[in-house]
DNA sequence: GTAGGACTTCAAGTTAAGTTTAAGTCAAGA
DNA sequence: TCTTGACTTAAACTTAACTTGAAGTCCTAC
C-alpha cells in the first residue's frame, strides 16, 4: 500500500507499535473504524494514527478503553478531524486528567495527615469519608462498595 | 464472637466494609493468614483491620494486591505490629505514592506542551520518548510493547 | 437438642484488555 | 502464474480482582 493516505493494518502497526491483533480489538471497542477494500481487507486513513496514538496516550493515565472510545466519539463523523478539532478533544481531555491528578492528591494529602500516628484508621483517618469513593480504575467486578457504615475500630 | 481481640470473617467484614468472599480471597492472596478455631473457622486478630484497610487505601492509588501484599509482608511476623511499625509502613508507602503521582505529573506537562499544536504525534511529541514506558496499571496481557522505532507520520 | 444463620470449600463465572492459534483468503513481486 | 507473506475470522486462553453458587458443616440462642 502506498496510495496516499491509506494504509493496511500492518503499515498502522508498524507507525503506532501496536500490534495487528491489538488493532483489531480496538476496531471491536470503536477506537477505529477502518473501510474494507474489494478483497475484505481493512484500509485505515493516515488520521488512524492519530486516533491509536491518542488512546495509547490516555492508557498511560489509567483511563480505559471504553472512556477513550468515548472521547473519540466526539470528533466529527465523516469527514477527517482537523486541527481545531484535535485541540478540542486534547483540551477535554485535560480537564479530565486534571481531575485524577487532583484526586490521587486530595488523597495523599488526606494520608498525609494521618500518617504521624501510623494509625491507618477508617474511622479516625476518614481517608474513606473524603468524599472521593468512586473506584476510577475499573479492576475486575466489585459490585457493591463501601456503603456500610464503620464504627470504631483498633 | 466477643472474646476481646477475635474477629470472626463476619465481623471483620462488618468492621471493614469489605464482602467475606473477598477477605477470603485476599486471604489466598497473604494480605491476611488468619488462625482457625476447633471447628476450622477463621480466627482475626484487631491488627487484620488495619492490614485490610491498608489495602484498601493502596488499592484506591492503583497498586495491585500482589505489591500490597509484598509491602505488608515487611510488618514483623509472630508479633502484632505496634505503632511504629505501621509508621515504617506508612513512610515506605508513601514514597512509591510520590513516585507514583509524579509520573502523572510528568505525563501531563509532557502533553501540555503539546496541546498547543493539538498534534499528538508520537514522533513530534515524543510523549513515548519520555523515558517513562512502564505501564503501572496492570491490566491484562500485553506482553511486548513499545520497543518499536517510529518513523515520521502525519 | 434443634433450628437457623454463619461458616466452610471448591468450581465456575465476570470484566478488561489483549494474545494466540487455526484454518483459510488476498495481493504483489519474480 | 505462482508463491509467499500479509491478511481474514472465530474461538479459546491470559491476568487481576473478585463474585456467585452448590453442597455441606458449625455454633449459638431458644
Amino acid at each position: 500500500m502506498d496510495h496516499a493516505n491509506i494504509l493496511t493494518i500492518g503499515e498502522l502497526a508498524d507507525r503506532t507499535g501496536l500490534t495487528t491483533s491489538a488493532i483489531r480489538f480496538y476496531e471491536t471497542k470503536g477506537i477505529v473504524t477502518p473501510n474494507r477494500n474489494a478483497g475484505g481487507q481493512r484500509r485505515f486513513m493516515r488520521a488512524d494514527i492519530r486516533r491509536l496514538s491518542f488512546a495509547l496516550i490516555a492508557q498511560e493515565f489509567g483511563f480505559t478503553i471504553k472512556e477513550i472510545a468515548d472521547q473519540l466519539a466526539t470528533l466529527p463523523p465523516g469527514r477527517a478531524p482537523n486541527k481545531s478539532d484535535w485541540q478540542r478533544l486534547s483540551q477535554q481531555f485535560k480537564v479530565q486528567l486534571d481531575e485524577r491528578i487532583a484526586r490521587m492528591e486530595r488523597l495523599r494529602s488526606t494520608l498525609d495527615g494521618c500518617m504521624g500516628c501510623g494509625c491507618l484508621s477508617l474511622t479516625k483517618c476518614s481517608l474513606y469519608n473524603a468524599g472521593d469513593a468512586a473506584n476510577i480504575y475499573g479492576r475486575g467486578p466489585r459490585f457493591i462498595y463501601g456503603d456500610k457504615s464503620f464504627s470504631e475500630e483498633s
